[in-house]
DNA sequence: GACCGACTCGAAAACGTTATCGATACCGAT
DNA sequence: ATCGGTATCGATAACGTTTTCGAGTCGGTC
């Protein structure tokens, strides 16, 4: 427990005989310094171990180089964009810095926007959020969302084509020869959970099929909600002979539900999901389902993130293909 | 894009009739304001939507009231601490920021250990480490190691009972009949790695079986490493029995490349893994384990931090225990 | 040999907050 | 009335940086 004095810019100044002035400059490598005392600054700056305040730096000039990216929760999905987004920071010269806003308590959450914007304004030049709740258009600084919440917000985004997978994923199962196909939509204020429906719905009615309204149910955002939905779903006198779960968490727990119930996937039960979490290749049976390419969705976004901290003039809303991907949990109908 | 300026403390000030002194009393629950006046202020506070600069705060009174927690990667098992870790801080008073060494870039190390400094040392009242890299007790503020890197470092800690573990995982392997046992061992400069492989030793003397040295094989800390150690492994003409994995992410690619040499798990070959990562429930054959309370781990040691910076007197090593956690991925020998 | 420009450097103000400490107001008691 | 003592409040000096801008130096040119 030793207690170390922090190393200042004055220090540094000091065993360097200049100014603060020039350290300054030196640490920025502004133009007016010469050669041969940046370099002796350098040396001390080196020897010393000197390591600039951020918050001083933040008070004094409005620019910290860290973004930060703000997850709901640390689940698999915002773990995947994570990992994205923290190896593209890496070239970027900017720090990143993940907080979760701990979503899913109720009474906190007052608490939570306060400390959250708190961070935002002060420390952070930009965010990526990746989170449901309401975000905050009225900041001065710059976010981009990732699987943006649903309302009128023109916040720069990116995210997949959700549309487009819900119905690769329902052709498939149509394909396949299903028609009593069951959906479960996640939490309805995403923007996401609306377009997998709604094309989950477009695929039906394009192939002619209609849809039975006591199949399609909104499961709850958390896994254990899912699974009640899930089992409701399988309970009904005549249950669906497929079910397209709304992201691969639920279709995972919809999988484990048939199981308890004695059903055996993809036997008696075809199941696709949508994410392709890693955890989904796991499973067992390895579940079908629509991958979304999550890693790069999380660089995408920091990258837009830093583009826009600099100001480059680009499209600021940017949609990746999403994908089938065929593994074990789906079989023909019979 | 609206740019909206900052209310700042004297905004608040101005608007109330008070003085920023006055302010900062009643945000900062100091005694000497007058029932009246702290309600007005609050008022406006609440009205104005002030938020107080982390900068400015840190910079004056080297406290933030943000606490910090380091990954050397997103993984499942730093995931797990992680949420652990996020759902603790709660009730605190605190802030959490997670953030990731980015380790395993080898150019970028220097940089990185800087900017960390940079963080720890000015925007964070203290940290948690889970990282194998150096820790730099030198440090002035406060800092708990989960799992912690060896040396001579007398950090407070939070760990689980790694040897104990490795007793039981070895022993259930020989309870079921297995002598010719491997062991693939993390990374050696981690102690609980060490710990394992003692536990390991300690079980087969114990039980009077001879190690084949030929067996122990250190798997690297990356996925792709350890599976070429488990190739190498269960390529020998007299390969082992079972293998205990020095964790499950190893434990699980030892599965991977098993299945691919046409070995069957468990009936060729039993694998115990050490963790207990939610992956490996998931796996096919779901794999028997050594159960880290991890999430636990990340509350105890989130717990320890705020004790620590509070300055109460507390035991500053947490030893967890750990549990076989018997799935499907062993089988009695024969 | 005076002057001009380019080049270096440092003094000082500002950023938004907290902590100290003196000023003021008010009260009851002498 | 005067006084001592409490409440309550506000000026002000930090905290460690960045930035502006003026001062100083030096070499070269008429």
């Amino acid at each position: 427990m030793v207690f170390q004095q922090r190393v200042k810019m004055s220090d540094v100044a000091r065993t360097a005989g200049v100014s603060v002035a020039t350290v300054s400059k030196v640490v920025n490598g502004r133009y007016g310094v010469a050669r041969a005392t940046a370099e002796r600054v350098q040396q001390v700056i080196h020897e010393l171990g000197y390591e600039a305040s951020l918050g001083a730096q933040s008070l004094r000039s409005h620019r910290t180089n860290v973004l930060g990216i703000l997850v709901a929760e640390f689940e698999p999905f915002s773990t995947e964009l994570l990992k994205g987004a923290s190896q593209e920071v890496a070239g970027s010269g900017y720090q990143l810095l993940a907080y979760s806003s701990g979503d899913g308590e109720g009474a906190a959450v007052g608490w939570e926007r306060r400390s959250l914007a708190r961070l935002s304004g002060t420390l952070i030049d930009g965010a990526v959020i990746v989170t449901p709740t309401v975000v905050e258009t009225e900041n001065s600084f710059h976010v981009v969302a990732v699987d943006p919440h649903t309302g009128p917000s023109d916040l720069p985004t990116v995210d997949s084509d959700n549309f487009a997978g819900a119905v690769l994923a329902t052709n498939y199962l149509l394909s396949l020869g299903h028609t009593r196909i069951g959906h479960i939509s996640g939490r309805s204020d995403l923007k996401s959970a609306q377009l997998r429906e709604a094309g989950f719905r477009s695929a039906m009615a394009e192939a002619g099929v209609p849809v039975d309204e006591r199949l399609v149910r909104v499961g709850g955002f958390r896994i254990e909600s899912a699974a009640g939905t899930a089992a409701e779903l399988l309970s009904l006198i005549d249950r669906p002979s497929a079910i397209f779960a709304g992201n691969d968490l639920s279709a995972i727990s919809t999988m484990t539900v048939a199981r308890d119930m004695g059903l055996c996937v993809p036997n008696d039960l075809s199941v696709i999901g949508f994410d392709n979490v890693p955890e989904s290749a796991l499973v067992n049976p390895p579940l079908t389902t629509i991958m979304q390419p999550l890693q790069r969705m999380g660089a995408e976004a920091l990258r837009l993130l830093v583009d826009l901290i600099a100001g480059v003039e680009r499209d600021t809303h940017i949609r990746l293909p999403t994908e089938l991907v065929i593994r074990s949990s789906c079989r023909p109908l019979r």
